[in-house]
DNA sequence: CGACCGTTTGAATGCCCTCAATACGCGTGG
DNA sequence: CCACGCGTATTGAGGGCATTCAAACGGTCG
């Protein structure tokens, strides 16, 4: 938590944000001046609970999170999964009371700014504003993505669309290549994101790996056919909004 | 297509904004004077196209459209509604590639505002950035709000919470009150947005009306039993982010 | 009137769910 | 070091919600 640490942290948002959008020096310094405290956070643990009127808002450093929402009878529906380089709550600087539930799925490492900084420093610098606002605005393009799924693939094609998903996105902060990555999500959690039971993930599992399109141990991810992967699940990167590359 | 009627068209934009944010005279003025060009469009008739570079973004004036995106062997999805008031191509400010397809459902008049004007306005004016950004926020919210539609309820569940949001949609802008709301959609589309087969949709509505719920006849919705309505969907407007009641 | 689109109904099928039990992996504690 | 607990993964069986295919009905418009 000294300014050293937190000037670092930060340097992970300039680079994100770089990834989709251009900063003039004065911008990247003002990123850095942002005041932040870094929390490590347990597997499980709530960052933000629906209904709640948050005064800040988190950067994922390290570690994976979700958004979600539990409705009576146990029943969940996860609307995402974030990593590094994300601000999973980033709609609450204008949307002043949570309508979901923001928590860890593996141990994270998180910094914490104050919505009043990030106030600032949208009205002061507009592109920076601009950069913010398209980062929520591709949540939403891939809010759309997973609606596609649930209402019109069949759950092979949901799985396989969510497993390049995930691998792209890792891939555009550094964290994946040679079509291998971390998935430290349980069948459970890709159930509740793509409105299967577990029990028919596991088959539907089973079947893709059976096909040999991928391979998933240990929690890592390997995606043996991308081309058959992407055109059995229509997927078509495009609602990412990845326009450069991030450094490997 | 007059100076004057165009201002007369920016004051629904106004409106719109006032209803989630607060205005002060000099951002007032500022929309007034934005350019625009009003055009009537037929039913069916596409705004903008998956994969098109728009340069401008559209107010609804009148009528109702929808955001969708055509899959393979003629599955459709559709993401969302729209009425008066919305801007739903918002995004493509700064998402420069439609991701999806934008029409019209019944005969609607639309304002198109060039981007360059709505980008010096948000530069200018952050707290219209912020209103218009908080915009886009909520539509990601209710498309969340979908997902747990389709990943986690039941077609009644579904189809009950849909008509709940479009009534309290349609009531914030002063197009419905009395339980009574305009509904100029088919059960094609009903089934399209919520990731069901048309005649499921026809079978489930039958059952809505059977237990005297709503009624449904020439293109009006009428919500016979509210509390029921919204107990049976799990229905919680929090999500629409309604903070002001706009004038009837 | 005929064409067309949307609604309605019937029948058969199927994808996925629920319930249930077993197996596995891992960390804790005896 | 092994037993135990716990969460996850796996497998089996049965059932249901929703689908697909098909056909008939109704309203609107040219």
């Amino acid at each position: 938590m000294s300014s050293a640490s937190e000037n670092h942290s930060l340097t992970l948002l300039i680079r994100k944000l770089e990834s989709i959008a251009t900063l003039t020096d004065e911008e990247r310094q003002a990123i850095l001046s942002l005041p932040s405290k870094t929390r490590v956070l347990a597997p499980g643990q709530d960052i933000a609970r629906d209904g709640d009127k948050p005064s800040q808002c988190c950067l994922i450093l390290d570690g994976w999170a979700c958004r979600y929402k539990v409705l009576n009878k146990g029943r969940r529906q996860i609307f995402s999964f974030h990593i590094a380089g994300d601000i999973p709550d980033l709609q609450s600087l204008h949307l002043h009371t949570m309508d979901h539930s923001l928590g860890t799925i593996t141990q994270a490492t998180v910094a914490f700014i104050p919505h009043e900084s990030m106030r600032e420093l949208t009205t002061r610098y507009p592109g920076l504003a601009a950069a913010f606002w398209r980062d929520t605005l591709v949540d939403a393009a891939i809010f759309r993505e997973w609606m596609i799924g649930m209402g019109r693939k069949s759950a092979f094609g949901r799985i396989a669309h969510l497993f390049c998903e995930m691998y792209l996105k890792l891939q555009a902060v550094g964290l994946a290549r040679g079509y291998r990555c971390p998935l430290p999500i349980t069948q459970i959690d890709i159930g509740d994101a793509l409105g299967l039971s577990n029990v028919h993930v596991n088959r539907t599992l089973q079947d893709i790996r059976g096909k040999g399109l991928i391979t998933l141990r240990d929690n890592t991810l390997v995606i043996q056919a991308w081309e058959e992967m992407i055109r059995t699940s229509e997927f078509d990167p495009t609602y990412l909004h990845l326009e450069k590359r991030a450094a490997g």
